[in-house]
DNA sequence: TTACAAGTTGGCAAAATTACCAAATACTTT
DNA sequence: AAAGTATTTGGTAATTTTGCCAACTTGTAA
């Protein structure tokens, strides 16, 4: 694959990378308004703390979310608002099909 | 996994998933003014053929892309325009870094 | 019809992603 | 200090993604 185009388009292509997963785009919508523990997220997806605390992770890595030490509890909220914005053009691409 | 969870988010997971990569994000770039062949874009990103043509079709399946057959050419233009501003937000997030 | 060019599909190996468990860390509370 | 809770990290197995090659299909042109 050619190099300028490699590096031009990757960095870009990671951040869609961090939101195309379910877990991950559920947690987006529920921080959208107040932000939520880790503890809090994995009982409402219902998967382990530890695969939560990874998805976290992931957002954070990339900017999307960011994270707040309060006491023995993190707590997670929206850094980039945009992506909501990407939602919508998500949804109506979904609606074509 | 919840399942409604799951149901909610998972379609929406597979557009961002269908944008997630390197190649897929210049196509997009790529053909927004004008439409482009499956070997013209092979040539310019320096991949096989039947790969590019595996990226298309993804891009295809997801709404993002349509293609037109004239003679034995395909020509592949933009479906969804709002994906472009999903580049922006994208940037933003980059430049976070 | 024959040869050629564009595109797609199937198969395979390498790489990346995902989810769980177990163990380690960080911080509280008793 | 000891026990308990929240979170993170390392390891591993299962699954998915990716890219090339080879083979096939479609349409063009000699």
């Amino acid at each position: 694959m050619n190099k300028d185009i490699e590096n031009e388009f990757l960095e870009k292509a990671e951040v869609f990378k961090a939101l195309s997963h379910p877990t991950r785009l559920f947690i987006i919508d529920a921080i959208k308004d107040k932000r939520m523990s880790v503890k809090e997220l994995s009982e409402i997806v219902e998967i382990d703390i530890s695969t939560m605390s990874k998805h976290l992770n992931i957002l954070k890595n990339n900017k999307i979310i960011q994270g707040e030490k309060v006491k023995n509890f993190v707590y997670y909220r929206l850094a980039i608002p945009c992506v909501l914005e990407f939602m919508t053009c998500a949804v109506k691409t979904i609606n074509k099909k």
